[in-house]
DNA sequence: AATCACATGTAAGGTGTTACATGATTAA
DNA sequence: TTAATCATGTAACACCTTACATGTGATT
């Protein structure tokens, strides 16, 4: 039966920002939350009809921008008061070092430097991010920034592992180093 | 189309260290791999039974353990040398606070508080985790300690921003706290 | 004898991803 | 007028989760 999905607090809080349209919705979802959460661009549209449907979202005549009701609103709130929902771990780049003797020290190496990169890109964007974001300083900006902090330390936290790992790496290689693909 | 699912690499995986049944690699996954890796275990036997069909696993007898063929550690391999797949972001923590205007200071903070408690919670199981791969000394040791150390640092970086941003709260709070429901 | 953990599965049904279809509007 | 972007969807299909079904073996 799967989890409850989520789809909706995402476009209700989109919406609850300023009406827009669903192509927006689509857009603020990948640009602004995009740090921290994703949704199926095809599941937009149908989870927009259903909430009309309830009557959480009605939709303003010229250019059709959607638009939250009041129980649109009593609805996101009730919704983010849930508990969140913790989504089971998946982390492909852990997998492989976890398994690294099969992977090869070279090619761990190489994840380790692509995430170390990575995390570099990752510090550099929020950096930029947060400076748009405080210059804005509307209602929403503190809790913006806890959100872009939240970004930087886990970003910071994978610069220091990656490089202690690099590190560590060439202490457990001497003896691989010979036999690359023997059994 | 979805995503390529990596449940026979986690299954594979588990198969590498030692021949064990479908039962054993469920709880593998579960208690090993679990700080960064998750399957449903729906999904195991089926896998399982793809494996064997395509050669990849055969079993031995008594017992009826799990084995990895030579052609099963080839494809793993073949599989670990695979690009890692990104696993779209999806934290409900952050999407709530992103949104903690609607949500409420208060909600805010409790929801800051009980990600303050996961760190640390964290953090004991790592270190006692860490404790005891270290006094095992396996030839998987080193990988195994790196995918810690990746848990370590990232709990280390959430408890830091959960405190910091329990600071920072109440700053933005006094105006709000006067109309909690009000629209 | 009953209970619990081990062991191997199956079924139902929601969820999510990607790709495609279709039209309106704007810009070069 | 061709192309690009905006805008609203639909369809196919793989994936995942949960819950159930069934049997064995050991322990109390």
């Amino acid at each position: 039966m799967a989890r409850r999905s989520q789809t909706e607090v995402a476009v209700l809080g989109a919406l609850s920002v300023a009406p827009m349209t669903g192509y927006a919705v689509r857009e603020a979802i990948r640009d602004v939350l995009g740090h921290f959460w994703s949704e199926s661009f095809g599941q937009i549209y149908p989870t927009l009809a259903g909430l009309e449907e309830r009557g959480y979202v009605r939709r303003a005549d010229r250019a059709a921008p959607f638009e939250l009701t009041g129980e649109g609103v009593a609805r996101l709130r009730e919704l983010l008061a849930e508990p969140p929902q913790r989504v089971p771990p998946r982390n492909g780049v852990m997998l492989r070092l976890f398994f690294g003797r099969q992977l090869g020290p070279e090619a761990c190496r190489a994840l380790l430097l692509e995430a170390k990169a990575d995390a570099e890109r990752q510090l550099a964007e929020f950096a930029a991010l947060r400076a748009a974001v405080a210059g804005e300083g509307g209602p929403d900006t503190p809790y913006s920034l806890i959100t872009i902090s939240a970004g930087v330390h886990t970003a910071r936290a994978a610069l220091a592992w990656a490089e202690e790992s690099l590190a560590a790496l060439p202490e457990a290689t001497p003896s691989e180093l010979e036999q690359p693909g023997a059994d």
